[in-house]
DNA sequence: TCAAATAAGACTAATTTAGTCTAATATAAA
DNA sequence: TTTATATTAGACTAAATTAGTCTTATTTGA
């Protein structure tokens, strides 16, 4: 039904950390280690956080990553959006399918109310911020 | 981030037909003709919502299926739960996973505010009815 | 110069989801 | 009683998605 993926609890779980960090430096290792993240996996999580300005980075030794935003400020479907990519409830609803066209006929019309329960879900997700994980 | 499975779109679809049908008998042939289903496919989703009490069938030539339910009785959590089986947001909030346990640390804690936003999308699957889509 | 970090992208493995194939059973009607 | 048309059932395969790995480059403080 609603399904967070791996890498979005990895995102979370790395958030939440830095939220409590209190702007101190913390390296992708160390987080991997204390949550037994696979290090690559999370490093690509971090990366592309940073690219969307969530984090900050600091190259080389004594580099690591620094939050960007306050944790009210990160909201879960910025975050999905960042993460797994816009996903739709259905190929109808998807950002991609810039036609809005539907697999099959154009009699199915459950578009509307399946649209519908898409707006409330990302509402709900929208109000959902960092904060609310630390 | 909420996906509806395939299965899912096809049993709205054809749940909008029966409810459409006004009590007549549809078989599985028809719906999947209409809306370009796979007839094998949606025959299994049919067959589920039946031993749910959903629908109703009647085997042999002149057979079919009849909604035993009234649109409005025939929430969208139920049919999640039917169709696809309990999902939770994630492994620690899933109904096998019985003892709760996390494959990452226990300091991983992001279980909590997952699980209060895994009540919230229940409880927003469970007022949305086939009604909804009628 | 070296060690420790981020950055980036190709690649592989695992899992999940979708769809197919085959065969049995039921029943109305010719 | 045979036939055509349905549901029922389950094993199997294919496709797609997701998770994880491997490799290499770049940055930078000590």
């Amino acid at each position: 039904m609603v399904k967070l993926s791996k890498k979005m609890e990895y995102a979370l779980m790395a958030l939440k950390h830095f939220a409590a960090a209190n702007d101190s430096i913390v390296t992708a290792k160390e987080i991997s280690e204390k949550y037994k993240i696979p290090y690559e996996l999370l490093s690509k999580i971090l990366q592309k956080l940073k690219k969307d300005n969530v984090l900050t980075s600091i190259q080389g030794t004594k580099g690591g990553y620094r939050l960007n935003k306050k944790p009210e400020e990160i909201d879960l479907h910025f975050l999905v959006q960042s993460i797994d990519g816009d996903i739709g409830m259905t190929e109808c609803q998807c950002s991609e399918n810039k036609g809005g066209k539907c697999t099959h006929n154009d009699d199915c019309s459950i578009k509307e109310p399946v649209s519908q329960m898409q707006k409330e879900i990302e509402e709900l997700f929208r109000k959902k911020t960092i904060l609310d994980f630390v």
